[in-house]
RNA sequence: GCGCCCGUAGCUCAGUUGGAUAGAGCACCUGGCUUCGAACCAGGUGGUCGGGAGUUCGAGUCUCUCCGGGCGCGCCA
């Protein structure tokens, strides 16, 4: 026997199991036509692995619009023939509505093809809906989002680039799934660096009072070439740092300088970015300070901790390399200072504790891979974390240059972010120039500053975030192809579309025809992204919704290209139709683009 | 030594629970602007998925092994 119930991971208007235990359940995750939205549910980690099946999406019209496989698994499962078990699946589904022809082909596939009704009535509740059909998770979760976190003893540079925008969008887009997300911008803003920066001032008899921005990155470089080959400079740079923990005035107000500098630069980057953090969200290190002597405390009551040549460090079982050798966490040096390690507990104490939060994502250089796990662990075997609550570290790659090593320039410094962007925005304005000459100057200011920072932002946001890459001027400002500006194209001349139309694109219903080949795999695509997006939420990957979104972008060009809409001998119903799917593409773009923060524009 | 990541078209990269003929962008070639925006569209050239072995109806994907590259492994962050 086999049942089959259509058990949607969107819908919060579940089937309930069968009474009696079946023979072989199956699960048929149906990711469209579905009325309501939800959480994934809880119910899915029971299932078998084997016998839980999404259809997939074929892209091949010969194989049908979705593909079930898991005749394929059950008949290895159960050692019987595929074909006959495929056989009997579709025998019991009931897909009135939803498919026009269900196939069996090949050693077993199941291969559906959806029924352009369907299709065209979902494309319709989509256009009604406020929320693009996509409601909000019906299990709301309190997610801490550390991203950013920049060493505010220097300038930002392209390094920062990563934490800032990956994090940022994951953070929209988790927002709009209806969590609650509480953004944590963990600057480095305590430690080492410090002294030598008041080290170096001392030294130097400068007078912080006229102290600008623009001096700090040199300071900065000094005072590490200082640290690096003077021992007597490090130590007295060493001893500042003791008494700025300590609360020494004069250290504090010089302090206070830098990270005042600094946090009005990184609030100024965020701003040219478009990204959502705004300064309350920032908790940098120095505000877990007074925690840290509690945190060695508690491990040291938990027996967590040993003294090992007068530092502190903790060992646990499950913190061992290949060989069971300890890869132990220090978090107290022999003089007695605190390191990184113990400030990251001190913080995810307080994310738990104060913040109250079911999750925590870290966007982290995968090189800290080893500390995170080591936080992670260390924060569990203390029970600061309750076992339901996920911590996660989702990391991406390194920056690289050409050489495929740590990117710098040929001077040995730092690309400053400022620079990137002011180049993007400059190169995006010559192109608008040149392509659309009528825009007012200030038209084509703010169209060059959308343009160009997208381009950035998206050249970064479409990578797999683990891998690492390389730093390439001309691609992370291209404007062709898989890049912000053709996603931003493509709304734009919807938007000329409607204005043509002289229509509102937000009140423009209908019912869609789907006849042309073009407008089926626009209204398939248009489909699909309530289930990116809980992809990406679930996951944390943004390059997922930056690849539909090219898709759906690519698929509404060839639509476009293809169907006319206003042109003379288009049929009133059938126009009316068009006008729907550019419609729902333009806020479907419009939304994807917005979680990825990236600006959208009228004209372009 | 141990651990993690990576190796896919000339270049930069996708490829979700193993699925049918491995896909994009850039570059190159051929077409398309008196018709809704050519930052575009239609088509073409281009691949031993680093090598080998295994698991099975079926492997870019899973296992093992080798090669090549990157990163990390107690007193910086």
């Amino acid at each position: 026997y086999f049942f089959l119930f259509f058990f949607c991971p969107f819908c919060s208007a579940s089937p309930q199991p069968p009474p009696r235990p079946p023979h072989i359940i199956i699960y048929l995750f149906f990711p469209l036509f579905c009325a309501s939205g939800g959480a994934v549910p809880p119910a899915t980690a029971g299932v078998p692995e084997a016998l839980f099946q999404v259809p997939q999406w074929t892209g091949r019209p010969q194989f049908g619009d979705l593909q079930l496989n898991v005749a394929l698994a059950a008949a290895k499962a159960m050692g019987r023939n595929p074909r006959e078990i495929a056989q009997s699946i579709v025998e019991h589904l009931d897909l009135a509505g939803l498919a026009e022809k269900v196939e069996i082909a090949g050693p077993g596939f199941i291969n559906i093809f959806l029924d352009s009704h369907g299709l065209a009535d979902a494309i319709r509740r989509m256009q009604e809906s406020t929320r693009l059909d996509l409601d909000a998770v019906t299990a709301p979760q309190r997610v801490v989002i550390d991203y950013s976190s920049p060493n505010l003893a220097k300038e930002m540079h392209v390094g920062h680039l990563r934490s800032t925008i990956i994090g940022d969008a994951v953070a929209r887009v988790l927002e709009f799934l209806g969590h609650q997300v509480v953004r944590q911008n963990h600057v480095g803003d305590w430690g080492t660096q410090f002294g030598m920066l008041i080290a170096e001032l001392e030294a130097g008899g400068v007078n912080s009072a006229a102290l600008q921005l623009a001096d700090l990155e040199g300071f900065y470089r000094q005072a590490k070439a200082h640290f690096d080959a003077d021992a007597e400079f490090a130590e007295r740079a060493r001893q500042y740092v003791v008494m700025l923990q300590a609360g020494d005035a004069k250290c504090l107000a010089l302090w206070q300088t830098f990270i005042g500098l600094s946090l009005q630069h990184a609030d100024e980057i965020y701003r040219k970015l478009h990204v959502s953090l705004q300064p309350a969200d920032t908790r940098g290190e120095s505000a877990y300070n007074d925690d840290l002597p509690q945190v060695v405390a508690e491990l040291e009551a938990a027996g967590l901790a040993r003294q090992d040549q007068g530092a502190r460090l903790v060992y646990l079982d499950e913190l061992v390399d290949g060989e069971g050798n300890p890869l132990p966490l220090m978090i107290q040096k022999g003089d007695g200072g605190y390191l990184y390690g113990t400030t990251d507990l001190a913080a995810l104490r307080y994310r738990i504790r104060q913040l109250r939060a079911e999750r925590c994502l870290y966007f982290i250089d995968a090189r800290q891979s080893l500390h995170m796990q080591q936080v992670f662990a260390t924060a569990r075997a203390a029970g600061w974390v309750p076992a339901q609550v996920e911590l996660l570290h989702c990391a991406f790659g390194t920056m690289l240059g050409e050489d495929g090593k740590p990117f710098k320039t040929r001077a040995g410094g730092t690309v400053k972010l400022v620079d990137l962007l002011d180049e993007a925005v400059n190169r995006a304005a010559r192109l608008v120039a040149e392509k659309n000459p009528d825009l007012s100057g200030q038209e084509q200011a703010e169209v060059a500053e959308a343009v160009g920072i997208g381009a950035i932002k998206y050249a970064d946001l479409s990578r797999t975030r683990t891998n690492d890459y390389s730093f390439d001027w001309n691609q992370m400002l291209s404007f062709e192809g898989n890049t912000a500006p053709y996603l931003q194209y493509a709304y734009a001349r919807i938007a000329s579309l409607f204005r043509r139309a002289e229509a509102s694109m937000d009140a423009c219903e209908g019912q869609p025809e789907l006849r042309h080949e073009s407008e089926r795999q626009l209204a398939i695509q248009l489909l699909r992204f309530r289930e990116v997006v809980h992809q990406v939420g679930l996951r944390g990957y943004p390059h997922e919704l930056c690849n539909y979104l090219f898709q759906l972008a690519s698929c509404f060009m060839s639509f476009y290209e293809h169907c006319p809409v206003l042109q003379p001998g288009v049929e009133p119903a059938e126009r009316t139709g068009r006008l729907v799917l550019a419609a729902a593409t333009a806020r479907v773009l419009g939304k994807g683009l917005d979680l990825l923060g990236i600006r959208t524009l009228e004209r372009m």
